[in-house]
DNA sequence: TGACTCATGTCAGCAGTCTGACATACGGTT
DNA sequence: AACCGTATGTCAGACTGCTGACATGAGTCA
């Protein structure tokens, strides 16, 4: 663990412990999704949607971290099973706004308290100042990462 | 955006940021690692091997956070392209040393390189002090997440 | 009005990862 | 010595998400 080796150094890369991080995220998540019979992508979308009715298409893809492509599949096999609606029209532009019907709200609302128990265990032992911290530190991250082009003025 | 609602609070939910930052990180290092040829986990799988030669497979795998299945067919195209080498025959048991050829040498190089870069980008806002803290509360989640059977005392 | 740019929805093909299954090798137990 | 549980390597099939491409609608500017 000296510092004059080439690459990385894993055990205190950041980079590296926030993969590491997400990871036991996802798996945790994954564990409790399952038995419910819902991806992690399958519940973001049905969660962003019980926040923010009438979302398009490209925003839940934005809001769930993935392509407009594979949100499309995903809304696509979700209206087949009745878990959201979406007009057959565009009331503007090209954007169809989707909604949760009562099934899908029905749904959610179970998939959400599994979450959020997971999410309970995963700060179980940080204060509240500690995760206020953490919000902090991650919300720069994700802002030096996203705009770093705003640079050499 | 106000507090009322069901569900977990996006812009506020840890879990949520937590996604969203390694989702950011991920874009970014996908971004210089493709102009080099290789995916992250490519990279990541050589980054171990340069830090710990004679790594299994299966090693490999949970170091690189995915399947021992995935790391094995990473592992026989890394073997076909000479970036690394695995004895025909296991020395003991089956678990097969893994080891970085010159080749494979030279090109975690210039990736380590370009991903150092993204990671410091990443922690351009934070100080040292920060940065600790980070660690500290980045590796509480983890523990959390993987060890919660340790409850109910 | 017409041209240009941008965002969106959607289709098709491809790459990466996962689950399931099986055989092999070690270690501890009976 | 025989047995059992665990860990490993590997093959095969299925799934998810991504890239590439195209058409449509809105806003901007000349």
């Amino acid at each position: 663990m000296s510092q004059g080796e080439p690459g990385i150094e894993l055990d205190t890369s950041l980079g590296y412990m926030l993969k590491a991080a997400a990871s036991a995220l996802h798996s945790a998540l994954e564990a409790v999704l399952r038995p419910l019979g819902m991806t992690i992508t399958h519940y973001s979308c049905l969660e962003l949607l019980a926040q923010r009715p009438g979302l398009s298409n490209s925003e839940l893809a934005r809001g769930a971290f993935v392509t407009r492509q594979s949100m499309n599949v995903l809304l696509q096999a979700l209206e087949r099973q009745g878990l959201v609606v979406r007009p057959a029209q565009a009331p503007v532009g090209r954007a169809l706004p989707t909604e949760l019907t009562a099934l899908g709200r029905r749904q959610i609302k179970m998939a959400s308290a599994a979450v959020r128990r997971v999410e309970q265990d995963m700060l179980a032992n940080l204060n509240a100042g500690e995760q206020d911290q953490m919000r902090r530190l991650l919300a720069a991250c994700i802002a030096s990462l996203t705009e770093p082009p705003a640079s050499a003025t």
